[in-house]
DNA sequence: AATGCGGGGTG
DNA sequence: CACCCAGCATT
């Protein structure tokens, strides 16, 4: 960060007033007091501020310091949090009550260290008691901090890696107003609610958009950087080894679009997570399997094994079902088609008129599949050592 | 570094 | 419905 010191001063001022003619009327924001601060700091985690202000008000009634809150009732005080979520923040506010009270004479410690080894207070919170309620020129970097902050400066860094906070602390700790960093921090959160907001930043209204340099690329929307954080849906399926008397399996080709288009596939049935939860633990082939239509009768169904292959979106189980074909059986070959085959493990097979047989490695194969021949792969060279 | 923990709002 | 949000403790 190359700003001048003038520059740096202007920022600040041009904050703060922005801040003075705009803040949002919090009732926490009527004190300094620590007790109030950390408690509404502590329910602000995770939770909207319209959603706070009743909590806090109703808290403040029952538990006017923090004596009253280290001699809480347990199931009082987490009745009193009902419907916040996150319900250890309760638990360990009663904790860091008690470690006030007994470790500290019941006067809240006034410096970061301390103010953080209480329980439930990380980083964010303890910056931001220290800032408010003690004048310590610590930056309190939240999500809304780091949206600005990386627009500001068009920092690329990921917001969602734990390793990106100190980059936004080295920009910040250069940044806060020394004669008062409790309203920087404040500022910089309400604006960041306010007008600097994730998917409609007001540019247009914004006090530092002089020194933005993501709005003067207009690039706003480019920041900050987060790598989606995708919850994987869990998929269940069976997948079907259907073997030959040549050794062959039995594969299918999937569908010209979508996931794994065109690629080779054993047979897979989807199933309801219980039921392969049952099968995986017992090794019970459910009854509710489908069976796909195969090419040959099918008197007896295994299982073998189970494994687990994630997508960036899709996180499949899938358990590997034997099935085990009447006697000896010869490839129908009028019953496969351009989608459906047999195919071998090694191309060193030739078949009657000498041509090598369709092998695994001449084929697409979806990633699964991979996976499930090379357990088969071991699952048949064990069999054979006992033989 | 990744995960679990609630609930409400938004587009 | 998917995504977002004033985080922290635990592993």
């Amino acid at each position: 960060m190359d700003w001048s010191k003038n520059q740096i001063k202007e920022f600040q001022q041009d904050l703060l007033s922005w801040y003075d003619d705009n803040k949002k009327p919090l009732p926490w924001r009527k004190t300094t007091e620590p007790y109030k601060i950390w408690i509404s700091e502590i329910m602000s985690q995770q939770t909207q501020v319209e959603t706070v202000m009743p909590y806090y008000e109703r808290f403040m009634k029952k538990y006017p310091t923090i004596e009253t809150l280290a001699q809480a009732d347990d199931a009082e005080l987490l009745k009193l949090w009902e419907g916040l979520g996150y319900y250890s923040r309760a638990r360990n506010l009663k904790i860091a009550a008690q470690e006030v009270v007994d470790k500290y004479n019941g006067k809240f410690p006034d410096n970061l260290a301390d103010i953080l080894s209480l329980k439930g207070i990380g980083p964010y919170t303890a910056a931001a008691i220290a800032s408010i309620s003690f004048g310590l020129a610590e930056p309190a970097i939240d999500g809304n901090l780091m949206r600005v902050t990386s627009r500001l400066f068009e920092l690329d860094c990921d917001i969602s890696k734990s390793s990106s906070r100190k980059i936004f602390d080295g920009y910040l700790r250069k940044l806060i107003s020394k004669k008062r960093p409790g309203d920087f921090n404040q500022a910089l959160m309400d604006l960041g609610s306010l007008v600097c907001s994730p998917k409609s930043p007001k540019c247009e209204a914004c006090p530092l958009l002089n020194y933005c340099a993501a709005a003067a690329s207009g690039k706003q929307l480019n920041y900050p950087v987060k790598t989606k954080k995708i919850k994987q849906k869990d998929l269940y399926f069976t997948a079907f080894a259907l073997e030959n008397s040549l050794g062959e399996y039995y594969l299918e080709k999937r569908p010209s679009k979508g996931l794994l288009a065109d690629m080779w596939t054993f047979p897979l049935t989807e199933l309801p997570a219980a039921d392969f939860e049952k099968m995986i633990t017992d090794g019970s082939v459910s009854k509710n399997i489908v069976i796909p239509e195969l090419p040959e009768s099918i008197s007896k169904m295994e299982y073998i094994a189970n494994f687990t292959h994630i997508f960036s979106h899709q996180k499949w189980n899938l358990a590997i079902i034997k099935l085990k074909p009447e006697e000896t059986f010869e490839v129908a070959d009028e019953l496969l088609s351009e989608d459906k085959m047999w195919v071998h493990f090694d191309s060193k097979v030739l078949t009657e008129n000498g041509q090598p047989k369709v092998s695994r490695s001449q084929i697409p194969l979806a990633g699964p599949q991979v996976k499930m021949f090379e357990i088969l792969d071991k699952k048949n060279k064990k069999i054979d050592l006992l033989k």
